[in-house]
DNA sequence: TTCATTTGATTGAGTAATCAACGACTATCA
DNA sequence: TGATAGTCGTTGATTACTCAATCAAATGAA
């Protein structure tokens, strides 16, 4: 294997094998990108686990369960929500139940199915959470960027999620869906 | 607690808690961000995953040790490089040990030290998951964007990285640095 | 009806990440 | 020299995520 086929000296171009290795440039942007990715989640998370003593997905299941209605989703639909296999959000609600802020109901129309519902409990906390954790996505997404930028990563976060071959982005839940004074999120 | 405080109706402004919520607009770019960086990377870690046996976590430590002279680093050094805690990096390590990928060797000036080397097995297994991997990340990241969407992921990268209060993006090494055939990596 | 298929959700095993605690060594300064 | 503080790296416990297997109920075709 030679050295050359290996590191192409970062010049845009395919060699032998086919591969269109990264330019200089390229190689820049990448690593800039998986570095920042890493670095913000990883404050996100530390931010929310010090004030309120949960991971994001965490956060991001109580919020889902605030917006729909009744506080309630079926456990197909929580995995869907929060981008989660079944297997995830079934383990995820476990720990949230053992902490009393999730519920699991049977389903009414289908024997099979399970309803997590948000506990009040449940709302309390993530209502209390959720000012520290939305000004911490604001310090270090929104206040960094103009908002041409900000535009900018929605059109480019579009782009990935179809190049990526995902349903779509989730959007945020309409005024009138029937949501119970969703916390508002992120 | 009110409503009203929780749910400000999307409009950008302040609570009485002087919570800065995020505005309708906001909230689209919040969830298309998250949606799309966690699609994006386990995209790239299933590909990973799938055709080399590893995660990118992974990858990613056996691409620090290419670049590095004589495919060596102390394990703090190796831990920066890939922002991990030195936790993570020796947890790390001694999996790749295991499998044959790198080999720990006392450090010669500090004895409390370690050297991580790469081992020739592992430098073949890194240099055979490189083109899949390249390929992915071109598919999902570059391909979809424009030039110049491309170039504003690295400036809004760097920027998010600053306010975050991180070193800064991990550059790839120069040339000149002394590193032996690195592989491309990303 | 009966039987096969599909769907909904959970379980358990295996792997990975975090956190706190520790032992070993170095550096500094009296 | 000796005491103290700091650095290097590992370990063990806990928690989280993935994958494959499983069970139960619904669906649909013969």
């Amino acid at each position: 294997m030679s050295n050359a086929q290996l590191f192409p000296g970062y010049t845009e171009r395919v060699d032998t094998s086919g591969t269109r290795w990264l330019s200089a440039d390229e190689q820049v942007t990448w690593r800039a990108f998986v570095g920042s990715c890493h670095a913000f989640f990883a404050a996100i998370d530390t931010q929310l686990q010090r004030d309120a003593g949960m991971p994001l997905a965490y956060y991001e299941i109580l919020v889902r369960l605030s917006e729909a209605p009744d506080r309630q989703l079926r456990m197909t639909q929580l995995a869907e929500a929060t981008a989660a296999s079944k297997s995830r959000a079934s383990h995820a609600v476990a720990r949230l139940e053992e902490r009393g802020w999730v519920r699991r109901r049977d389903c009414p129309t289908d024997r099979r199915g399970q309803l997590a519902e948000l506990t009040d409990e449940g709302y309390a906390v993530l209502a209390a959470a959720a000012p520290g954790h939305v000004e911490q996505v604001r310090r270090t997404l929104f206040d960094p960027l103009t908002p041409e930028q900000v535009q900018q990563v929605t059109v480019i976060s579009t782009a990935i999620m179809a190049a990526v071959g995902s349903p779509q982005p989730c959007e945020p839940p309409c005024e009138e869906d029937g949501a119970s004074c969703p916390v508002p999120a992120p």
